[in-house]
DNA sequence: CAACGGATATGATTGTAGTCATATGAACAC
DNA sequence: GTGTTCATATGACTACAATCATATCCGTTG
């Protein structure tokens, strides 16, 4: 898809990744986002008229397609779809977010843990779905980086580990029962 | 306001400095979102009952309320009112992934150009809208680090730069007047 | 079985952004 | 005029993630 192109609608990956990149008038390329299987892209084409940057195949990927006719269509029609269309919306600007502040971490160990706290689900424990590699991408970190990090809060007894589980050391200072913790 | 509380609504922050924050089962804290003038923020709670963590003023701040029952009262009756909030979510969710693409470029000088390249409104001048130190803040780089960058930048004559004003060289590879970059 | 590829791991080295210190210039107060 | 504050700038040093190399373990395939 083509910068300057009409807009067809939005898209659904399921498969592959995609990089979105537009030319800048100086003859430079920029990376705007590249898309991973599960992701909703183009979504401001329903409110444009055409797509303001390229998208590029980066492997043989599968994407669905919702025409923009049919989708403003329906959403018109039915305001239910729209608000569902709006809180995914909400939900996906939320996660950014929060993988934007993951990012402001330098240090890989602590970077590493607060990405395994907000997976906590109140268990403490995490069980890597996928690889390490996998994990270590999400994080914006080389693979090896994450295997030291492990390593390191391991070594500090911040983490446990056995197998693919990761889990999460309390961390609550003087607690028989929980004081409250100093809150920056 | 906590983490828990009922929600009330959305807000729109105009001054001041704000963190969204939340604690962990282990009892670590977890910044999820650093609030900035301009934006707004709490979008998730007109689909949620409850806040799922904390909001810390960092300094002195105000806020606009959109409180929810008023809200969603009004974005029912107004499909048009519920359609602008979907596009507004639409392009914050497009800003955030600009912001989330430039952090994963480390070189300080090459996270600038591209910054400025974003900025390109096809002059290829931008002009500094605040101090270095604010944008410094933008791009996720200490102030220092920028100050360098943009002299490594200079030195290499890839942006020119008067007073307050960037200007980015051309890049364009078949440009008679221009000699061949290697771009990227 | 051996051979291969991939994930996991760790060691050695390097590049570079952060950190701390310091200097200059402009704006402003008194 | 002097003092204060802040943005801008640069130098010195450090910390640490990336990079490259190497090794082990495992599952698959022939």
């Amino acid at each position: 898809m083509r910068q300057g192109e009409k807009s067809v609608g939005m898209f659904f990956l399921t498969s592959g990744r995609l990089r979105m990149q537009r030319v800048t008038p100086d003859g430079g390329m920029v990376t705007l986002h590249v898309v991973r299987p599960g992701e909703t892209f183009a979504e401001a084409s329903l409110f444009a008229d055409s797509y303001q940057c390229d998208i590029i195949a980066e492997s043989d990927a599968a994407v669905w397609l919702y025409p923009k006719v049919d989708l403003t269509r329906r959403l018109r029609e039915n305001p239910d779809s729209l608000w569902e269309l709006t809180s995914g919306l909400a939900r996906s600007l939320h996660g950014m977010r929060l993988r934007y502040e993951l990012k402001q971490i330098r240090s890989a160990p602590e970077r590493v843990l607060q990405y395994l706290r907000l997976r906590d689900d109140g268990t403490g424990v995490y069980h890597a779905s996928g690889t390490l590699k996998e994990m270590a991408t999400e994080l914006g970190l080389t693979h090896e980086a994450l295997y030291r990090a492990l390593a390191t809060l391991e070594r500090q007894k911040r983490i446990r580990r056995n197998g693919g589980d990761l889990q999460i050391m309390s961390n609550r200072r003087n607690d028989p029962f929980q004081t409250p913790d100093s809150a920056d």
